[in-house]
DNA sequence: CATGTCATGACAATCATTCTCAACAATGAT
DNA sequence: ATCATTGTTGAGAATGATTGTCATGACATG
Protein backbone atom coordinates (compact mmCIF):
# COMPACT_ATOMS: atom_id res chain seq x y z
CA UNK A 1 0.00 0.00 0.00
CA UNK A 2 3.22 2.29 -0.25
CA UNK A 3 3.85 2.82 -4.07
CA UNK A 4 7.46 3.65 -5.11
CA UNK A 5 6.76 7.18 -6.95
CA UNK A 6 9.41 9.00 -9.19
CA UNK A 7 8.92 11.73 -6.19
CA UNK A 8 9.73 9.32 -3.15
CA UNK A 9 12.79 7.94 -4.85
CA UNK A 10 14.07 11.03 -5.88
CA UNK A 11 13.75 12.52 -2.47
CA UNK A 12 14.78 9.20 -0.50
CA UNK A 13 18.19 9.41 -3.27
CA UNK A 14 18.61 13.15 -2.07
CA UNK A 15 18.70 12.43 1.64
CA UNK A 16 20.91 9.48 1.39
CA UNK A 17 23.43 11.79 -0.25
CA UNK A 18 22.89 14.65 2.16
CA UNK A 19 24.63 14.25 5.40
CA UNK A 20 23.67 17.41 7.24
CA UNK A 21 19.57 18.57 8.27
CA UNK A 22 17.51 20.18 5.96
CA UNK A 23 13.96 21.77 5.62
CA UNK A 24 11.14 20.38 3.54
CA UNK A 25 11.75 23.72 1.57
CA UNK A 26 15.80 23.20 1.32
CA UNK A 27 15.05 19.53 0.25
CA UNK A 28 12.05 20.88 -2.26
CA UNK A 29 14.79 23.26 -3.80
CA UNK A 30 17.57 20.70 -3.59
CA UNK A 31 15.21 18.54 -6.11
CA UNK A 32 14.89 21.56 -8.38
CA UNK A 33 17.61 22.50 -8.96
CA UNK A 34 18.60 18.86 -9.66
CA UNK A 35 16.08 18.65 -12.38
CA UNK A 36 13.73 17.06 -10.66
CA UNK A 37 10.53 18.26 -10.26
CA UNK A 38 9.06 17.61 -6.70
CA UNK A 39 5.90 19.42 -5.36
CA UNK A 40 6.66 21.42 -2.31
CA UNK A 41 2.97 19.65 -0.63
CA UNK A 42 4.59 15.89 -2.05
CA UNK A 43 7.93 16.59 -0.10
CA UNK A 44 6.23 17.50 3.16
CA UNK A 45 3.78 14.55 2.92
CA UNK A 46 6.63 12.31 2.12
CA UNK A 47 9.30 13.43 4.71
CA UNK A 48 6.74 13.39 7.18
CA UNK A 49 6.04 9.78 6.16
CA UNK A 50 9.32 8.22 6.80
CA UNK A 51 9.95 9.98 9.98
CA UNK A 52 6.91 8.11 11.54
CA UNK A 53 8.51 5.19 9.80
CA UNK A 54 11.67 5.84 11.40
CA UNK A 55 13.34 6.13 7.91
CA UNK A 56 14.49 10.00 9.02
CA UNK A 57 15.25 12.24 11.84
CA UNK A 58 13.28 15.62 12.60
CA UNK A 59 15.09 18.21 14.66
CA UNK A 60 13.30 21.70 15.52
CA UNK A 61 15.48 24.36 15.56
CA UNK A 62 14.88 27.92 17.60
CA UNK A 63 12.52 29.04 15.77
CA UNK A 64 10.52 25.86 15.48
CA UNK A 65 11.06 24.69 11.83
CA UNK A 66 11.44 21.34 11.28
CA UNK A 67 14.62 19.42 9.69
CA UNK A 68 15.38 16.14 8.37
CA UNK A 69 18.17 13.68 8.08
CA UNK A 70 18.38 10.65 7.36
CA UNK A 71 19.65 8.52 10.30
CA UNK A 72 20.37 5.20 11.51
CA UNK A 73 17.01 3.65 12.85
CA UNK A 74 16.53 3.19 16.33
CA UNK A 75 16.70 5.49 19.20
CA UNK A 76 19.32 8.20 19.11
CA UNK A 77 20.44 11.17 19.93
CA UNK A 78 22.56 14.24 18.02
CA UNK A 79 25.38 16.33 18.30
CA UNK A 80 25.23 19.38 15.71
CA UNK A 81 27.86 22.00 14.43
CA UNK A 82 25.69 25.44 14.54
CA UNK A 83 27.88 26.93 12.15
CA UNK A 84 28.11 24.14 9.14
CA UNK A 85 25.70 21.64 10.19
CA UNK A 86 28.04 18.57 10.72
CA UNK A 87 26.49 16.07 12.60
CA UNK A 88 27.35 13.07 15.01
CA UNK A 89 24.59 10.83 15.78
CA UNK A 90 24.84 10.09 19.73
CA UNK A 91 24.43 6.12 21.16
CA UNK A 92 24.26 8.26 24.75
CA UNK A 93 23.43 5.48 27.22
CA UNK A 94 23.41 7.94 29.78
CA UNK A 95 20.27 9.76 29.00
CA UNK A 96 18.33 6.79 28.76
CA UNK A 97 19.46 6.30 32.10
CA UNK A 98 18.78 9.45 33.10
CA UNK A 99 15.48 9.51 32.50
CA UNK A 100 14.12 6.04 32.94
CA UNK A 101 15.34 7.63 36.57
CA UNK A 102 14.13 10.71 36.57
CA UNK A 103 10.43 8.90 35.43
CA UNK A 104 10.58 6.94 38.31
CA UNK A 105 11.49 9.11 40.46
CA UNK A 106 8.26 11.34 39.93
CA UNK A 107 6.27 8.67 39.18
CA UNK A 108 5.40 9.29 35.45
CA UNK A 109 4.62 6.84 33.30
CA UNK A 110 5.48 6.16 29.20
CA UNK A 111 7.92 9.30 29.42
CA UNK A 112 9.92 10.50 26.29
CA UNK A 113 12.51 12.05 25.89
CA UNK A 114 14.50 14.59 23.45
CA UNK A 115 17.83 15.69 24.18
CA UNK A 116 20.33 16.98 21.47
CA UNK A 117 23.11 18.99 21.36
CA UNK A 118 24.31 22.17 19.65
CA UNK A 119 27.89 23.58 19.21
CA UNK A 120 30.66 24.38 16.96
CA UNK A 121 33.16 21.74 15.59
CA UNK A 122 36.77 21.63 15.93
CA UNK A 123 36.84 22.89 11.83
CA UNK A 124 34.57 25.44 12.37
CA UNK A 125 36.00 27.02 16.06
CA UNK A 126 39.52 27.28 13.85
CA UNK A 127 38.20 29.21 10.92
CA UNK A 128 36.15 31.62 13.40
CA UNK A 129 38.54 32.31 16.08
CA UNK A 130 41.66 31.84 14.51
CA UNK A 131 44.44 29.43 14.44
CA UNK A 132 46.86 28.05 17.35
CA UNK A 133 49.34 31.30 16.90
CA UNK A 134 47.64 32.99 19.42
CA UNK A 135 45.32 35.70 18.94
CA UNK B 1 15.20 51.35 30.47
CA UNK B 2 12.50 48.74 31.03
CA UNK B 3 8.99 50.41 32.06
CA UNK B 4 6.96 49.06 34.21
CA UNK B 5 3.92 48.79 32.76
CA UNK B 6 0.13 47.71 33.40
CA UNK B 7 0.67 44.84 30.53
CA UNK B 8 3.79 43.76 32.07
CA UNK B 9 2.64 43.73 35.37
CA UNK B 10 -0.38 41.61 34.35
CA UNK B 11 1.32 39.29 32.38
CA UNK B 12 4.06 38.98 35.31
CA UNK B 13 1.01 38.74 37.67
CA UNK B 14 -0.54 35.60 35.40
CA UNK B 15 2.83 34.12 34.38
CA UNK B 16 2.91 33.59 38.52
CA UNK B 17 -0.38 32.29 39.02
CA UNK B 18 0.21 29.42 36.07
CA UNK B 19 1.99 26.58 36.87
CA UNK B 20 1.82 25.15 33.26
CA UNK B 21 3.39 25.97 30.30
CA UNK B 22 1.29 28.03 27.85
CA UNK B 23 1.05 29.76 24.45
CA UNK B 24 1.43 33.29 23.69
CA UNK B 25 -2.06 32.61 22.49
CA UNK B 26 -3.20 31.32 25.04
CA UNK B 27 -1.75 33.98 27.85
CA UNK B 28 -3.40 36.96 25.45
CA UNK B 29 -6.83 35.13 25.94
CA UNK B 30 -6.25 34.25 29.89
CA UNK B 31 -5.53 38.27 30.06
CA UNK B 32 -8.67 39.07 28.03
CA UNK B 33 -10.91 36.93 30.54
CA UNK B 34 -9.52 38.37 33.54
CA UNK B 35 -10.38 41.35 32.14
CA UNK B 36 -6.86 42.74 31.65
CA UNK B 37 -7.24 43.39 27.70
CA UNK B 38 -3.29 43.44 26.23
CA UNK B 39 -2.41 43.40 22.87
CA UNK B 40 -1.66 40.38 21.53
CA UNK B 41 2.12 41.50 20.23
CA UNK B 42 2.46 43.12 23.26
CA UNK B 43 2.18 39.29 24.69
CA UNK B 44 4.40 38.33 21.93
CA UNK B 45 7.04 40.27 22.79
CA UNK B 46 7.00 40.72 26.60
CA UNK B 47 7.07 37.09 26.70
CA UNK B 48 9.68 37.00 24.57
CA UNK B 49 11.73 39.43 26.32
CA UNK B 50 11.18 37.68 29.38
CA UNK B 51 12.56 34.48 28.04
CA UNK B 52 15.87 36.49 26.82
CA UNK B 53 16.00 37.73 30.27
CA UNK B 54 15.92 33.90 32.10
CA UNK B 55 12.57 34.90 33.75
CA UNK B 56 10.29 32.37 31.84
CA UNK B 57 11.59 29.30 30.01
CA UNK B 58 10.48 28.40 26.44
CA UNK B 59 9.59 24.99 25.45
CA UNK B 60 8.79 23.97 22.16
CA UNK B 61 6.18 21.23 21.37
CA UNK B 62 6.11 18.71 18.58
CA UNK B 63 4.35 20.81 15.62
CA UNK B 64 6.68 24.14 16.85
CA UNK B 65 4.21 26.48 18.74
CA UNK B 66 6.39 28.43 21.94
CA UNK B 67 5.01 27.39 25.50
CA UNK B 68 6.42 29.87 28.52
CA UNK B 69 6.29 29.35 31.73
CA UNK B 70 7.59 31.14 34.65
CA UNK B 71 10.51 29.16 36.40
CA UNK B 72 13.69 29.13 39.10
CA UNK B 73 16.18 31.52 37.41
CA UNK B 74 18.93 29.40 36.41
CA UNK B 75 19.67 25.98 33.67
CA UNK B 76 17.65 23.21 34.36
CA UNK B 77 15.12 20.61 32.53
CA UNK B 78 11.66 19.18 32.70
CA UNK B 79 9.48 16.44 33.26
CA UNK B 80 6.05 17.56 31.43
CA UNK B 81 3.04 15.22 31.78
CA UNK B 82 1.49 14.88 28.07
CA UNK B 83 -2.37 15.26 29.49
CA UNK B 84 -2.64 17.73 32.68
CA UNK B 85 0.72 19.97 31.69
CA UNK B 86 1.91 19.25 35.23
CA UNK B 87 5.34 20.31 35.42
CA UNK B 88 8.36 19.34 37.36
CA UNK B 89 11.95 20.94 37.09
CA UNK B 90 14.28 18.74 36.89
CA UNK B 91 18.05 19.31 38.27
CA UNK B 92 19.60 17.22 35.65
CA UNK B 93 23.49 16.94 36.63
CA UNK B 94 23.94 13.97 34.94
CA UNK B 95 22.63 15.10 31.80
CA UNK B 96 25.22 17.80 32.26
CA UNK B 97 27.90 15.88 32.53
CA UNK B 98 26.86 13.80 29.56
CA UNK B 99 26.85 16.94 27.41
CA UNK B 100 30.27 17.84 28.61
CA UNK B 101 31.39 14.34 28.16
CA UNK B 102 30.38 14.22 24.48
CA UNK B 103 31.58 17.49 23.37
CA UNK B 104 35.05 17.00 24.68
CA UNK B 105 35.08 13.07 22.78
CA UNK B 106 33.88 15.05 19.77
CA UNK B 107 36.18 18.10 20.23
CA UNK B 108 33.30 20.63 19.85
CA UNK B 109 33.07 23.83 21.54
CA UNK B 110 30.38 26.21 23.20
CA UNK B 111 27.83 22.94 23.17
CA UNK B 112 24.51 24.35 24.82
CA UNK B 113 22.02 21.48 24.89
CA UNK B 114 18.39 20.58 25.42
CA UNK B 115 16.93 18.01 27.09
CA UNK B 116 12.88 17.51 28.40
CA UNK B 117 10.92 14.28 29.16
CA UNK B 118 7.33 14.18 28.27
CA UNK B 119 5.14 11.64 29.83
CA UNK B 120 1.92 10.64 32.26
CA UNK B 121 1.56 11.61 35.35
CA UNK B 122 0.31 9.23 37.85
CA UNK B 123 -3.25 11.17 38.73
CA UNK B 124 -3.45 11.46 34.45
CA UNK B 125 -2.27 7.20 34.03
CA UNK B 126 -4.98 6.59 37.12
CA UNK B 127 -7.51 7.81 35.15
CA UNK B 128 -7.28 6.78 31.79
CA UNK B 129 -5.65 3.45 32.21
CA UNK B 130 -7.94 3.17 35.51
CA UNK B 131 -7.24 2.70 39.41
CA UNK B 132 -5.05 -0.67 40.49
CA UNK B 133 -8.54 -2.68 40.87
CA UNK B 134 -6.65 -4.80 38.01
CA UNK B 135 -7.74 -4.93 33.92
C1' DC C 1 2.93 69.78 34.40
C1' DA C 2 6.10 69.23 30.35
C1' DT C 3 8.72 66.42 27.78
C1' DG C 4 11.41 62.65 25.92
C1' DT C 5 11.18 57.90 25.00
C1' DC C 6 9.88 53.64 25.21
C1' DA C 7 5.69 50.80 24.95
C1' DT C 8 1.33 49.60 23.00
C1' DG C 9 -2.12 47.83 19.79
C1' DA C 10 -4.78 47.34 15.60
C1' DC C 11 -3.77 45.51 11.49
C1' DA C 12 -0.93 44.07 7.66
C1' DA C 13 2.60 41.04 6.30
C1' DT C 14 5.47 36.71 6.60
C1' DC C 15 6.23 32.20 6.29
C1' DA C 16 6.13 27.38 7.31
C1' DT C 17 2.93 23.98 7.06
C1' DT C 18 -1.62 21.88 5.80
C1' DC C 19 -5.64 21.33 2.94
C1' DT C 20 -8.27 20.60 -1.40
C1' DC C 21 -9.35 18.03 -5.17
C1' DA C 22 -9.04 17.11 -10.06
C1' DA C 23 -5.63 14.90 -12.87
C1' DC C 24 -2.17 11.11 -12.66
C1' DA C 25 0.34 6.91 -12.33
C1' DA C 26 1.85 2.46 -9.87
C1' DT C 27 0.15 -2.11 -9.32
C1' DG C 28 -2.17 -6.21 -10.06
C1' DA C 29 -5.63 -8.69 -12.72
C1' DT C 30 -7.41 -9.99 -17.27
C1' DA D 1 -0.65 -5.11 -23.44
C1' DT D 2 -4.95 -3.14 -21.55
C1' DC D 3 -7.67 -1.94 -17.82
C1' DA D 4 -9.54 -0.92 -13.49
C1' DT D 5 -8.39 0.26 -8.89
C1' DT D 6 -6.73 3.25 -5.69
C1' DG D 7 -2.94 5.56 -3.65
C1' DT D 8 -0.25 9.81 -5.20
C1' DT D 9 0.72 14.28 -6.97
C1' DG D 10 0.74 19.35 -7.45
C1' DA D 11 -0.93 24.05 -7.94
C1' DG D 12 -2.89 27.02 -5.36
C1' DA D 13 -5.82 28.30 -1.48
C1' DA D 14 -6.13 28.25 3.42
C1' DT D 15 -4.38 28.14 8.06
C1' DG D 16 -2.17 29.78 11.96
C1' DA D 17 1.64 31.25 14.63
C1' DT D 18 4.74 34.83 14.75
C1' DT D 19 6.64 39.39 13.26
C1' DG D 20 6.56 44.10 11.36
C1' DT D 21 4.52 48.84 11.02
C1' DC D 22 3.69 53.11 12.85
C1' DA D 23 0.57 56.45 14.82
C1' DT D 24 -0.98 57.00 19.45
C1' DG D 25 -0.45 56.40 24.40
C1' DA D 26 1.72 56.30 28.91
C1' DC D 27 6.04 55.73 32.34
C1' DA D 28 9.49 58.43 34.52
C1' DT D 29 11.99 62.29 35.53
C1' DG D 30 12.91 67.48 36.10
ZN1 LIG E 1 31.31 22.84 11.88
ZN1 LIG F 1 17.45 8.86 24.36
ZN1 LIG G 1 -0.95 14.81 34.61
ZN1 LIG H 1 21.34 20.86 31.14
Amino acid sequence: MQRMTRQRTALADLLDGTPDFRSAQQLHQMLKDAGQNVGLATVYRTVQAMAEAGDVDVLRIEDGEALYRRCARGHHHHLVCRECGKTVELAGEAVERWASRIAHEHDFVDVDHTAELVGTCRECATRIYGGGTGA
